[in-house]
DNA sequence: CGTGAGTTTGACCAGTTGGTCAAATCAAGA
DNA sequence: TCTTGATTTGACCAACTGGTCAAACTCACG
């Protein structure tokens, strides 16, 4: 246990390295089925060496979550009320797919979380992405009421958007199975830019 | 382990009881999170006895995912290419969306398994699911060839409706907690409608 | 009733898992 | 160089997990 002095050399580097293997191995196996050996093996170091960095598995299950969340939320925070209407959401809609693509790991982290009921992120969804959500309900709602695009559930359109986007990092398998060679994001891209641009334009 | 004659009463209630419960514990904890005490438990079995009926973990596993995976593409099969195409669509939309309310395990045990790569069906997935999904595919392009709905890509209209309907069952805990008490299916349904609507209405 | 198959269980086992600890090793500044 | 705190490790542990087994019990039916 270092004190809580700066961190050293050694300690940045393995905190990062013991993350990223973490990352890995809790979004391809959930949190129960990861165990701190294979994270530590993949972070090259022993079981006790990477316990003498976090106090348990939980702990390093909360700090990847914690550390990610700010990430995974940040293309709806770029949504921009001064914008295009239009044009901010389609924008948002092509940032989470890149993410879907990019990311596949993180998504699928979070996938596993939810699908089990996030025990662990139940607070900061009730608490943080609650307050974003609804902050850019509003400008949803205002831009509606303008008559800048059609006039639809705001909450539910939010939700469809991220639905359609992270199915194709949490369910890459069967996309793949069903697929076969084909890049799944090609088509996606302009699929979902089809469909948003006719649910929403006037 | 009983003879392979017919199952006696006993055994047939045991069995229900051991995959209903085992339904319980796999879609809310996943495979590897899921104990043969918990299951067994909820059962109203000891452990042995329950692998009395059942070999092995896995075995209840496999033996859940194969039995329910017939239910859960029966929507996908009923589509039919004689229907009025944009009905017969927005048929099957709903039909996936009352699963979504009424079968939420069904939609979390698949969820989690495919979230985790699919270990144990990965194979039915590239052979009975691929196989329907090709077939039905080739029911959407007609109806784009002939003019009755919009020409999009068939298969991402597919991934796009398992995503937006399976997500209010799969991670009904977000959605909760960014709706608060609001009933997600209310709103939910006239939205895909609407969606679906504009997406492939000429 | 009796009897044989079907059913249930307590005790047990080996492997795994998260976590601890004292001792050994290493690194960097005085 | 020397010292002190940071880092690393082998050995270990208790709890849990999937699974086994022989013995006990129960049920249906002749």
């Amino acid at each position: 246990m270092p004190k809580d002095r700066a961190p050293t050399r050694i300690q940045r580097k393995n905190r990062a390295a013991i993350l990223e293997a973490a990352l890995n191995v809790f979004s391809a196996h959930g949190y129960r089925g990861a165990t701190v050996d294979q994270i530590a093996a993949e972070a090259g170091l022993s079981k006790p060496n990477l316990l003498y960095y976090f106090p348990s598995k939980e702990a390093i299950h909360t700090a990847l979550l914690t550390g990610l969340l700010e990430v995974w939320l940040a293309p709806l925070h770029e949504l921009n009320e001064n914008g295009e209407p239009l044009e901010e959401i389609l924008s948002y809609i092509r940032r989470k797919l890149e993410m879907s693509r990019d990311l596949p790991r993180e998504s699928r982290l979070f996938a596993n979380e939810l699908v089990q009921g996030a025990p662990r992120i139940h607070d900061a969804l009730s608490s943080d992405l609650k307050a974003l959500v609804d902050e850019k309900t509003v400008i949803l709602t205002r831009w509606m009421d303008q008559g800048k695009i059609s006039r639809v559930h705001p909450y539910h359109l939010i939700f469809s958007i991220w639905a359609l986007t992270q199915h194709y990092a949490d369910f890459d398998v069967q996309v793949r199975a069903i697929l076969g060679d084909e890049d799944p994001f090609e088509g996606a891209e302009p699929f979902v830019e089809t469909l948003y641009r006719k649910l929403l334009t006037l």
